[in-house]
DNA sequence: TTACTTTCTTGACTTTAGTCAATGAAATCC
DNA sequence: GGATTTCATTGACTAAAGTCAAGAAAGTAA
């Protein structure tokens, strides 16, 4: 939690104590599941270290829809705001440390510190913002430049999960994706 | 303004008028931009009657990424709250009115209304949330099923606005496009 | 109404992605 | 370290999307 706190500059060192008190830490072993598709979200997650992948079961195929990494924070927004089912689930790539941000907490906590509140305001902006970036380069992209885009924005990503996820997070096969890794080396 | 504000329903009268006043309400003509690529965005947009339309330019091709109409919020995220310049456009596709939010004056009222600010929270984590769902669809979906879904979900805008412009916003051609409702209109 | 412009559809062909099956490479597990 | 499983690549083929060009349909304006 040191970098995310270390961003509140608006807070006082009491704010920033109770805060984090509020928000437990803990690593889970790669595999487990912090979300399964159906359930209510009562959690959000910041991720410490480690890698979190969501996707979506659809016909017994994983449709990976997102990657958590150090610093990010894994959030179903319409599950944990609106309480109902999530479509999608969360589960551990690695072994990954996490902030676990209770939904209800953080409510209480936006009376007591109003400031806190402001500042989760400007970060779910923050966060609309990227995501406004990201659908719009995935509406006017193809999966190669989709592909081009990831190697130069998150590098590490290739290294770090299997190419079948980055796949299906590009909106293809992964037989595809090994062709256009091809068309790309071949290219240059 | 009249259903946003009904939905401020942890607003008294008295911030509602005031919050009400700091936006004033504008209607455009039809080819009007509300905003141009490169500009840094100096306002948010609440459409009351009308549509507006999303889209970035390239290599000469207009790429629809979202459209905007009735009660929906035309915002982009990433340059109003960076300051940094937008990638993309808004233009009125209809005769529109809108309701202007500058960005500087939603700081101060979030500094004299506290719930304003409560309010504007809440509704970025909605938008947060029906961005997600979005973009989780795009990945998941085929052309022809994200199609259907607009069918589904907003059946106004086939008859609102092109069908080239559609296209673009399914990210993929007109042609193709047509050709998809030819398969649909086929198969049943 | 006619003329003009814009949008939509269709056809022929190319390119890219999907599918299925086989093989190779790499990681994991006794 | 060898066996097994998992993951990546390749080939042959199918399906869908892109491209270019020609018309048809719909919308707009004189």
């Amino acid at each position: 939690m040191v970098t995310l706190l270390s961003e509140m500059t608006t807070l006082s060192e009491e704010e920033k104590h109770a805060i984090e008190d509020s928000f437990p830490i803990k690593t889970y072993e790669k595999g487990t599941y912090l979300m399964k598709q159906g359930e209510v979200a009562r959690n959000a997650y910041y991720v410490i270290a480690g890698c979190l992948r969501e996707f979506e079961l659809i016909d017994g195929e994983e449709k990976t829809t997102a990657f958590y990494t150090e610093e990010q924070s894994a959030i179903n927004f319409n599950s944990l705001v609106n309480q109902c089912p999530s479509k999608r689930n969360f589960i551990c790539e690695e072994l990954t440390t996490v902030a676990i941000l209770n939904g209800e907490k953080e409510q209480q906590l936006y009376k007591k510190f109003p400031r806190f509140e402001s500042f989760c305001r400007s970060g779910t902006e923050q966060m609309m913002g990227a995501g406004q970036e990201q659908l719009a380069e995935f509406i006017t992209l193809k999966p190669e430049q989709r592909y081009l885009k990831i190697l130069q924005e998150r590098p590490d990503l290739i290294n770090r999960v299997p190419q079948y996820h980055l796949a299906s997070y590009l909106g293809i096969k992964p037989e595809s994706l090994s062709r256009i890794r091809k068309r790309i080396a071949l290219n240059d």
